[in-house]
DNA sequence: AATGAATGAGTTTTCATTCAT
DNA sequence: CATGAATGAAAACTCATTCAT
């Protein structure tokens, strides 16, 4: 739960707090335009408002921006999404729907960060990963949580493994508008898109039978190794 | 349908041909262990078995290297699929099924490859990129013309919409067995998650309504804009 | 009038002005020696006594320094020359052979900065050759005012072409005693040089006919086209 | 007077000719337009019409392409210099005339290679210069010639070293034509720097005094040193 | 003799990082 | 704390030259 420590040279909590703000607004609007190898540290520097020098008071190392804007978007995203669970108290399958539409809408409106982490995580120093993964998974988590209540509570009938699963296919198919939006956008609205997919993840959901107990496709092996 | 020219000093076709084999799979390699920026041109050609200059003979500048790694990564792909598709001549919901599966154990068997893709595409030259995108759509077509024939001869129940999205969702459904191995692989071993995700591909599917004239979620903006 | 602008990255003005002069004076040493082609950066920076790395905060491209050179070595000759002409107000024949005098002087001291030049002002950057060319004009222009005045006085009698005529025969012979060098130098010293021409550049002048209306050679065409 | 030798491994002399034709054709086209050192070897040898082994077959080193040009210029310019001169026996003012003026159009018609060698010479092979400043002389030495014959038959009086002196000059004025044309154009025609340069070369020449005993200049250091 | 693929030393330029002021 | 000049390792790319066919 602890966050990962980035090295500064200043003490001033607060200073450093302020100052990796203005470095990470500075940032995420570089790796958006350009991504993060072709953005300078100077050019963070410069958008950030102070000198290099200044930056790395603050960071030790270019990796060190990037993980700190990762995990502000997760933060972020995480944010706009329990501001609106957190009024909830116990959950129907009307309020995952009522969840799952605006996580649609959050990843909408941040979809430029979206995509940047999908296309930077693999450049976070090593040891930083974890502490990414483990903001994902607890993204995937209230999902998880929303479809045990609506479980718990009949609505819906499903087996651990498919909550599991579909909590990864409600989170997934959220991010898909960000990082498919060359193509989806060509072919609907963000409201056709939510209708569309809310159709899938909920009234198909029901259709799902909840213990397939022989899988024939499991055996199925007709595909060249490699 | 014309494949984007990459420049070679080189004349003889069947050299050419060789030599970007052997390109391609050094640079593989070490785009999925390292990345395509951590990766330098004489790493490739090493890699490659040849000489930086003669690197250079086959190509005009490094992004040409990534443009003819995603090409034929796709056409990998799009091969092993073509080659199960071909033999069914019409189409069944099972038939589907086969499909579906054997495209999961395709990306399966590319996830690396898969993986740079997802991380690099951004980094092609902008020409290059919707050649790129092309072959991408391509393969969800074949997914989308599936479902057609599926609801075409009545096993199914689908809008032109609704085709449309599940195409994609059938498509980044297998990529995300990929691009999430580093948490789906805890959670299921491949043949798991086939037979998860068939479950809500396939009988999910047949749940679903095909015209939902009202969309309550379509007004909802309790999220704030930003 | 302005100077074409030199990017740099340093901000302090003073300093600039101190780097590059190391810098000019580093790569005229060795522009001289190898020419501007066979020189390379690390080459300037390290004959000026900084790094490469601090070469390039200075100027963007090689050809910047190729344009600094050879923007200071007119800004050289220039000045020398200004200096004696600045002391006399009205000008005699007499002013103009001391003139000359110092001027074949001044080249003279700055043979290898004057051959370079020559040798070099080709590969200038193509937005750079007017501003050096208006310099030489602009020394040229001396002459011919020097001339006009001592036709003005009635010392001599040029029409206004034969003026312009040899204001620049007047800069060519000087350049002529750096250029040619490898020949002159066997035959002449560089007084009995300047005497020598001083002696076809004024008196020889004197001989010359204002109008000659009929030009035989115009018609002349004995020699084949190619 | 022997050429200097050039290595070739072929041993046909009549192809090496025929070759290094080609090879010198491509080559001052290229170097025109694009300078010695911007201009490649495999540009040459395509320029030539053939591939670039078979261009190592006639030379060692690119700098013998350059020789073998700046012969090849030297010998064009003099031949045509002298398919005049030699239907003269003996010289008159007004043959040397005719022969400036004859000269001043060979080198308008051939300005591109008079400059390509003004900026070139210098990256000749060091073994090389001698040659070709040889071949300079020898047309220096042209006019110094028809000069003696002037002064000999008492149309002109000048010294020994003014002989010299002029014929050089005769000389750089030609030259002057080519390499400073970016100005002289826009000032004169060609048959008006004929015109102009005769009056300073030719009738200038008559007014000049044989023997200046006494030259007030040579005294005269009132530039500094540096 | 002719070809052109292969080579790799050498070139320009960039940029993360440091450290004296 | 803040600054920004200095550094130099490392990167992409070029091109004269060789040599097997």
């Amino acid at each position: 739960m602890k966050k990962r420590e980035v090295h500064a040279s200043v003490k001033d909590e607060r200073l450093i707090q302020k100052r990796r703000d203005q470095m990470i607004n500075g940032a995420v609007k570089l790796f958006i335009e350009k991504g993060f190898h072709r953005t300078t540290t100077r050019e963070i520097a410069r958008s950030a408002g102070f000198s290099i020098g200044t930056l790395y008071e603050y960071i030790r190392t270019k990796e060190d921006v990037l993980y700190l804007v990762c995990d502000r978007i997760y933060d972020q995203v995480r944010e706009r999404l329990q501001k609106i669970l957190d009024t909830k108290q116990q959950t129907t399958l009307d309020d995952l729907r009522q969840a799952i539409a605006n996580y649609f809408r959050v990843v909408d409106g941040m979809q430029d960060e979206v995509l940047v982490m999908y296309q930077e995580v693999k450049s976070l120093p090593k040891d930083a990963l974890p502490y990414v993964l483990r903001k994902e998974l607890e993204m995937v988590d209230i999902f998880k949580q929303m479809l045990e209540r609506c479980v718990e509570n009949g609505e819906i009938s499903l087996s651990e493994n498919q909550i599991k699963m579909h909590s990864h296919n409600i989170y997934v198919q959220g991010q898909m508008w960000a990082f498919r939006r060359w193509e989806l956008r060509k072919l609907f609205t963000l409201d056709e898109y939510i209708e569309l997919q809310m159709e899938f993840l909920v009234e198909g959901a029901k259709g799902v039978k909840e213990n397939t107990k022989e899988c024939i496709y499991c055996e199925t092996r007709n595909v060249p190794a490699n």
